[in-house]
DNA sequence: TGTTAGCACTCTCCTCTAATGAGTGCTAAC
DNA sequence: GTTAGCACTCATTAGAGGAGAGTGCTAACA
């Protein structure tokens, strides 16, 4: 059996039913308010064909049918056609995008707000992985007897400030000269990277500044590694899943929450298998908790250079093109603000 | 009529069987699980006293009974007795409070996580207030092309550091200039405290450099006073509430969960009236949503000055014993944790 | 051969009713 | 003052019946 043209309109007319209703669709309401120019009894023979091809189900006998996941996919894929943004939203995010931004982190955080508010729905905000990030300059400042204020300025812009625990007996001099030696020899390196050699050196350089040296270092481990693994991500509008139909049970919105605690899943959940705009609907996802529900993500660039992800988490039943768009928009602009702006944080 | 030492048995016996089984309460129940020596018979006598007292009261006719406000907020003051922590709980508590920690951000969430899993309640916590924190000491340091570091340090020992727009014609000696102008005028007074005369003293000085010292001012005042409304506070275990039979209902956990995401309602909640330990029983919280809800809440103190508080919220029907031990034995631990390892942040 | 009207059938959802059971208040006896 | 007994109340539950939506099938029609 082929999908023909009038199959493809009856189940657009079926999944936008759906969406719109969260109701099983059923074959009078198609003919009343689709005017496919049939009766309901041929709908009801194209259903049973569209059933059998995988695309819609009955969630029991004699209920009207809901899209599959494949019928979804292929909504999507297929039938959808090109996506538009409302000139209103469009505005909105412009409106925001211009705003003078400093901190990466004010903009992703912003980045998840209006992601969840245009689509009411959750939203999935990666912000620039700062894992890479390698050791750029390393200063010293005065703070107290005995302690010193340790400022690193990372590769990628970011400034970090610990205080180190000193002994009495170091100098300012004492200092610079530390600060030198970090700055010559390991310009450029993550700790990671730091051969065993070149820690060697340090230390024969500096040999009598020891603890200050094992102090330091374990304060770079932290700076310029330790980051890297728990990269958070910022939900957005978690509580609009509430409002969802398919959220009423309360056992499935505990399982639900409880996985939006945690970062590993959400990041799974987020990456893309490629560049660009991913859909990933229902039973796609791994994970059970996310059975019913889609991901439309998408990754951002600077210097075209991928370095985060955004994405827009919500029931199966979805309105995917206007998420698609405005997530589609928004990474865009996302891309734009950044190269733009240029605010701290990104590698 | 008066609460005689019967009364208040069967008043305590109705308060933990409610909070151990969150059903209603019958006479029958208590002769049987309480070795009080009377009859049902008696006890119901005893019951509608109390209810005329205004300590019970009845869901609907001829179902058990159920705490008051006042019945807890008597069960609370007189009938509680003293609250003893297991030793368990002790023991973990301890635990955690030698872990070593040197942000202070470190120890507000530990103890948020700490609170919420050892009651299976949410926690609050709110941090040291930053808000009165004034200028201590600028330092600038080379960053890139037109753009330096500008490193403050608090009088209460934190560091910020900000990127700040200079212009190119700017040299190492003139921001020294700026940081020794700033020094000295400002120490010790926040932002808002500058008067306008001081103002005009650095303009005056520095003449040259305007542009940099709108800029750093600008940084200025959202270091040492914007911090001040919206100091966070730190909420654990949320979820939790999702197992309260109390909260089986979803549009209530919609209000809740919408109440968390704001933060001066529960700044209201967990400020106390009073020093020391709170207990807030129902309705004598303001807010509709919490009218279910109790919470306990102490300050913590460094120094002999409370600088900022902790507090567990939860269905009035809580464990009143055991969660005031322990906020209690929590707020001793944070104060002594504060004063010995003095971690950066707390005035 | 494709389309349509008609019709019996299915299954959910809602409402109504009756039975159950926990718990009370009252009365009278101890 | 305490208690046993009893009638009464009311939430909860289960079951029955009806309404309604929607289907699949059949037969007639173009």
């Amino acid at each position: 059996m082929q999908m023909d043209e009038r199959k493809r309109k009856i189940l657009r007319a079926i999944v936008q039913d759906y969406i719109a209703t969260a109701e099983p669709v059923g074959s009078r309401t198609i003919a009343r308010k689709f005017d496919l120019g049939v009766s309901p009894a041929t709908i009801r023979n194209e259903m049973a064909d569209l059933e059998e091809l995988g695309f819609i189900e009955q969630p029991y006998t004699s209920a009207g049918r809901i899209p599959s996941d494949a019928g979804y996919r292929y909504f999507v894929d297929c039938l959808m056609g090109a996506q538009t943004l409302s000139d209103e939203d469009k505005e909105i995010i412009e409106r925001e995008s211009t705003k003078k931004i400093c901190e990466i982190q004010e903009v992703v955080s912003q980045t998840s707000r209006l992601l969840s508010e245009l689509t009411s729905l959750t939203s999935l905000v990666l912000g620039p992985q700062k894992g890479k990030s390698a050791f750029g300059k390393m200063h010293f400042l005065p703070y107290q007897p005995g302690q010193v204020i340790m400022v690193i300025v990372k590769e990628n812009g970011v400034v970090e400030n610990h205080i180190v625990d000193v002994g009495d007996n170091l100098t300012a001099e004492d200092l610079q000269k530390v600060a030198d030696v970090f700055n010559q020899k390991m310009k450029g390196y993550s700790l990671s990277q730091v051969k065993r050699s070149m820690l060697h050196e340090i230390y024969s350089e500096l040999s009598r500044q020891r603890h200050l040296i094992d102090n330091a270092l374990e304060m770079l481990d932290a700076i310029l590694d330790g980051s890297e693994e728990d990269e958070p991500i910022y939900l957005g509008g978690t509580l609009n899943m509430l409002n969802q139909p398919e959220f009423r049970d309360l056992d499935k919105v505990k399982s639900l929450f409880k996985v939006f605690e945690e970062n590993e899943p959400l990041k799974k959940l987020l990456l893309p298998r490629q560049e660009g705009l991913n859909v990933t609907i229902g039973g796609e996802n791994t994970l059970k908790e996310f059975r019913d529900c889609s991901v439309i993500s998408a990754t951002y660039k600077v210097n075209g250079k991928t370095i985060g992800a955004v994405g827009v988490l919500g029931p199966t039943r979805m309105d995917y093109g206007k998420v698609i768009a405005i997530v589609d928009f928004m990474t865009k602009s996302l891309t734009e603000v950044l190269a733009r702006g240029k605010p701290r944080g990104y590698k």
